[in-house]
DNA sequence: TAGCGTGATGTCACCTGGTGACATCGGGGG
DNA sequence: CCCCCGATGTCACCAGGTGACATCACGCTA
């Protein structure tokens, strides 16, 4: 819409400028309006103007189309680990971790919601959601091996922390859930603790 | 092997029968030989006696018949989950899940290692196990509701369980490992609590 | 014993996702 | 002014997956 025409005017090349955004937004559009599995790439490439020989160009597959930047988030990880404090607890650097995510994926709550909408409704991108999900979980497992953490400790930090984002991320899609991403993983962490100190 | 040797010389109708459990064996060596992609759903089903449309007679997918059978865990949680008594905490009930499960997942260590092996060398296959750890944890969500334990904490429990069970899982499966799996879970579930209460 | 229905299988045509090889064309640098 | 380069199109092809229909042995029944 607004985007597309800024891109669309000022075209100057051989071809339109932005393929990879008009791809991107074209197959959300369709796959909103009429599911994954109806949509072929081909659709896609056609309403972004491209051939869909080109969409393999810019994304693995069909599905990645509605994961890209994904790769962002593991640097982003990186990143905030490195500004903690050494003296920081396994957990603290989760927590911080979580944070920071959060502020990436939940500050549209619309867009997510309706993201999340195409996705939950299709098995395949609920299997590249999760193995998307497990390569981050890797990422912090290894950044908190490296700073001195052990093995076991490592990935149990990360996957439980990821649990718990998981938890909190679902909550906040709830129609009826209007605080922060962020103040819902506190929450959920709390929870957790709880949980585990029961006996 | 010993199986087949009987279905085999009891052959009696057109087609010799356990069709299925050939496929499933047919599989898994190919795949062990010469990885997942090399192999196509047309040597499977060469190696099994059939064409390639009965293949996907009995397994929606190439990746399914790798994972035959994983509806039967949903089943058993069910089970285990029943016998509870309804005194028993959150945390008390997925301990016992993963127990029952680890007895299931746990009992043949070499043929696990196998099976494992060939997932983790194929991006496909680790997400389809990731779906079926998602759809275990899942069912052992909705059996916790229905224990009368709230929306979060249910999945939050069954999440951190499945996260549990998946560092230990990983653990139990390193060569210097040799304590039986639900001995490795128990210690991670204490590891876990340890983190937790850590502040 | 001669059908007859049935279920598992084979056969065939077809669609879609995905890839390799090569052609094409426009812009920018020499 | 020309040539190189990068992004795209074109084409042929493969593998996964599905629907429709044919086939055939088995067991049941008249």
């Amino acid at each position: 819409m607004s985007p597309d025409d800024l891109t669309y005017t000022r075209g100057m090349g051989r071809w339109e400028p932005g393929a990879r955004e008009r791809l991107r937004e074209a197959a959300l559009e369709l796959f909103t309006e009429r599911g994954f599995e109806q949509t072929m790439v081909a659709d896609i490439a056609q309403r972004a103007g491209v051939t869909a020989r080109t969409f393999f160009r810019y994304f693995a597959d069909k599905r990645e189309v509605l994961f890209d930047g994904s790769a962002d988030l593991a640097k982003q990880v990186q990143n905030v680990v490195e500004t903690m404090p050494p003296t920081a607890s396994a957990l603290d650097v989760v927590a911080a971790v979580l944070d920071a995510v959060a502020q990436l994926a939940g500050d549209d709550r619309d867009r997510a919601r309706a993201r999340q909408a195409v996705i939950t409704a299709n098995t395949d991108l609920r299997e590249r959601e999760l193995i998307k999900q497990a390569a981050l979980t890797a990422a912090l497992t290894e950044v908190l091996r490296q700073r001195g953490i052990g093995n076991i400790e490592a990935s149990l930090a990360a996957e439980t922390g990821s649990a718990v984002f998981r938890v909190a991320f679902n909550q906040w899609g709830d129609a009826t859930e209007n605080r922060d991403l962020r103040d819902v993983i506190r929450e959920t962490l709390t929870r957790l603790r709880i949980l585990a100190a029961a006996e």
